[in-house]
DNA sequence: TCTGGGGTCCTAGGACCC
DNA sequence: TCTGGGGTCCTAGGACCC
């Protein structure tokens, strides 16, 4: 197998960065960004993270921390953020034989063979989306996937690589596996992790150099296995470059207000399954089983009551009211009065592509109505605004299960009244 | 008062078939 | 009295990712 040369791209703190962006006062401050619902820190600058924020930390109790030490904080403001996010694949596209496009904020660039000197390389790269975009990014460089992830981490920790670290170069590898916690590693969780520290594994090293692959299968399964053979240089993951088609789509929100009522529950199912149709007919598919799940919020003492059920459509469908009326029918089965929802959503599994399904002729002719029905309130939404046309079903109040979002910034390149003015 | 959302992949175990 | 076993498919749930 021949060698190949991969950089991992990763953008520092990237919601923070994109809202630093737009105001540069906050350079070197401390900045959060927070969920939705404005219910946990889910991104925080180094300065943050100094002050002692962790990832996750629910806002109610850091609040006032946040006021007293003078940490912004914003709720999240996704259109910005994707905005953002396509300048800097464009960017990076320019530096690559190919790319793929892992999230939001990060990127794996194939490199092979682009040049002799791949640290500088990769120091160009991180230069150019800092000028041209303005967002700092960490490099990691190495033969395979969860290496590059490997070098990132380090990239980003350590003052002396500036920003880029090289793992081509044989003579660091050990140093560097030596200086990453097992559960650093790319796909090694917090389970994993315990568990492998259970046998006396502590280091990305002492994780690359137990014997027993076995035993290592055994606890972490396939892909576990793959991770160690990947941090021995043995390429088990090769970049996804095609856009694929989802194999499930989901939808689901935390209520900000607990929500108690059936008929409330099924206005949020219907505008869950509203959101997760229009997906599904965007990548043209149908699906042929649908789940809804409710539950308590699992932090409060209050009754616990958590349940899920899944019903198998009688022929796949993207149809939003049919697929209202189905996961409706669930809602019936499962909603037990007397409990304070915190939480519901919906799941769409069995897709499968519009041309991979032979309709039998009557439901053949309704196919082709509903399907005109949907696209014409897809046509009408695209052009005026999402949902503006909906199913009743979703209602007309946003009941309590309206999201909160008290720091939100403005949408500065999304929305014209948003433009920032230049004086 | 107040704890995110959207995915993927894998496995165990049940159902079913011959 | 004695009642197989292997293969396949499906799904729920776990673990992980960002």
């Amino acid at each position: 197998m021949k060698e190949k040369v991969f950089a991992l791209v990763d953008c520092n703190s990237f919601y923070c960065s994109c809202e630093r962006l737009f105001k540069p006062s906050l350079k070197n401050k401390p900045v959060i960004v927070l969920s939705n619902n404005d219910g946990c820190a889910i991104a925080r600058t180094q300065e943050a993270k100094d002050l002692g924020i962790k990832m996750g930390d629910p806002f109610f109790k850091i609040r006032d921390y946040c006021k007293k030490s003078d940490i912004h904080v914003f709720s999240s403001n996704f259109a910005l953020y994707t905005n953002i996010s396509d300048r800097v694949m464009k960017t990076l596209a320019r530096f690559a034989v190919t790319i793929e496009v892992y999230s939001v904020d990060e990127a794996w660039l194939d490199i092979t063979g682009v040049t002799d000197d791949y640290t500088a390389y990769g120091k160009k790269i991180e230069q150019a989306i800092l000028r041209e975009v303005g967002i700092p990014v960490g490099v990691g460089i190495a033969p395979t996937k969860t290496m590059a992830k490997l070098a990132n981490h380090l990239a980003k920790k350590s003052i002396k690589a500036n920003g880029v670290v090289n793992l081509m170069e044989k003579q660091f590898v050990s140093v560097a596996l030596k200086r990453v916690a097992v559960g650093d590693v790319w796909g090694i969780g917090s389970r994993s992790a315990e568990k492998l520290r259970a046998i006396n594994i502590r280091t990305a090293y002492d994780f690359v150099n137990f014997k027993n692959d076995k035993l290592i299968q055994k606890i972490l399964t396939k892909p576990g296995l793959q991770r160690k053979q990947e941090l021995q240089g043995i390429r088990c993951f090769e970049l996804e470059v095609d856009i694929q088609d989802k194999r499930s789509i989901g939808c689901s929100r935390s209520f900000s207000i607990g929500v108690y009522a059936k008929n409330e529950m099924k206005e949020a199912i219907a505008n869950y399954i509203t959101h997760a149709t229009q997906k599904l007919r965007k990548q043209k598919g149908l699906c042929s089983r649908v789940s809804v799940y409710m539950r308590t919020s699992p932090f409060k003492d209050t009754n616990q009551y958590s349940r899920m059920e899944t019903a198998l459509l009688a022929s796949p469908s993207s149809n939003t009211c049919e697929l209202i009326e189905v996961a409706w029918a669930i809602v019936e089965i499962i909603f037990k009065q007397g409990y304070e929802y915190k939480k519901a959503g919906i799941e769409l599994h069995g897709l499968i592509g519009t041309s991979e399904f032979q309709l039998s002729f009557p439901s053949f002719s309704n196919h082709i109505s509903s399907g005109e029905l949907m696209k014409v309130m897809d046509n009408v939404n695209v052009k005026n605004g999402d949902m503006c046309l909906k199913s009743l079903a979703c209602g007309t109040s946003m009941g309590a299960w309206k999201m909160l979002r008290e720091h939100k910034s403005p949408s500065y390149t999304t929305n014209f009244k948003h433009v920032q003015n230049v004086k």
